[in-house]
DNA sequence: AGGTGATATGCACCTGTATGCATATCGATA
DNA sequence: TATCGATATGCATACAGGTGCATATCACCT
């Protein structure tokens, strides 16, 4: 989620931003790009559940509903062995973080313009 | 809320905008802006419940948090009368729907620019 | 072969938010 | 001054999404 605070007022200024299938389903919003960017750098799925504080329970089933709606894999998974498992992100689901981010970058681009606006309005009050 | 989708490509890219208190409460977003931009037009907030299909027990609600949140009046309403009351914007109401919709059309262009970006990543695939 | 720890998944519960219902207040007009 | 319809507000219920718990599966390592 983006936040900017203009000036002198108490009141904040916030967006989000997410992908969604045509019905409307959200595929990947803020908390979903956090939770694949931690598997990333984790390699697994609980570790980085844990991290983000949310059950593993959900972040699965949040994983499974994307790749559903995309109609594609995200992570590539690892039951058993060693560690008990891990798992690693599809180069599509890369790609998709990377899109992600960059939309991300020019949305807080464009919210801070707009903030210029705003302190217009607060202005002439 | 604003909405793109790129071509080719079952995603849709969303955004919502809306205004805060410092806690994080929302004041103004999608809804009530609507909200707000119907009691202009009818002069009633139960006309502009109906019209949008929410019970007039929430609209109520949530412009009461809004004003309080921002500490100032939205509405100006009246009670009893001929037509059993009604309610109008106050002049502050009016500019922050306005500031609101301002930044809403430079959030559109900024999704319309980033959607370029994003068809990038789909011709990769 | 058995232990271990992550993935996989159903299900019951919990909690916050919306909906519905009930009821009070108010004031111009008939 | 009685009526009517919108504003005002509490409360109980309905519902959705998240959490926790339980249990199964899997495969490397000792």
């Amino acid at each position: 989620m983006g936040r900017v605070k203009p000036s002198k007022f108490e009141i904040f200024l916030n967006y989000k931003l997410w992908l969604s299938s045509v019905t409307g389903e959200g595929i990947i919003e803020e908390d979903r790009y956090e939770l694949l960017q931690l598997i990333k750098e984790r390699g697994s799925l609980k570790a980085a559940a844990d991290e983000m504080k949310i059950s593993y329970r959900k972040a699965w089933g949040d994983l499974k509903k994307a790749e559903e709606l995309l109609g594609y894999e995200l992570l590539v998974r690892q039951r058993g062995g060693k560690d008990g498992g891990q798992s690693q992100l599809t180069d599509k689901a890369i790609k998709l973080l990377a899109a992600y981010h960059e939309l991300h970058v020019k949305m807080d681009d464009a919210v801070e313009n707009a903030y210029e606006e705003f302190k217009k309005f607060t202005s002439i009050k």
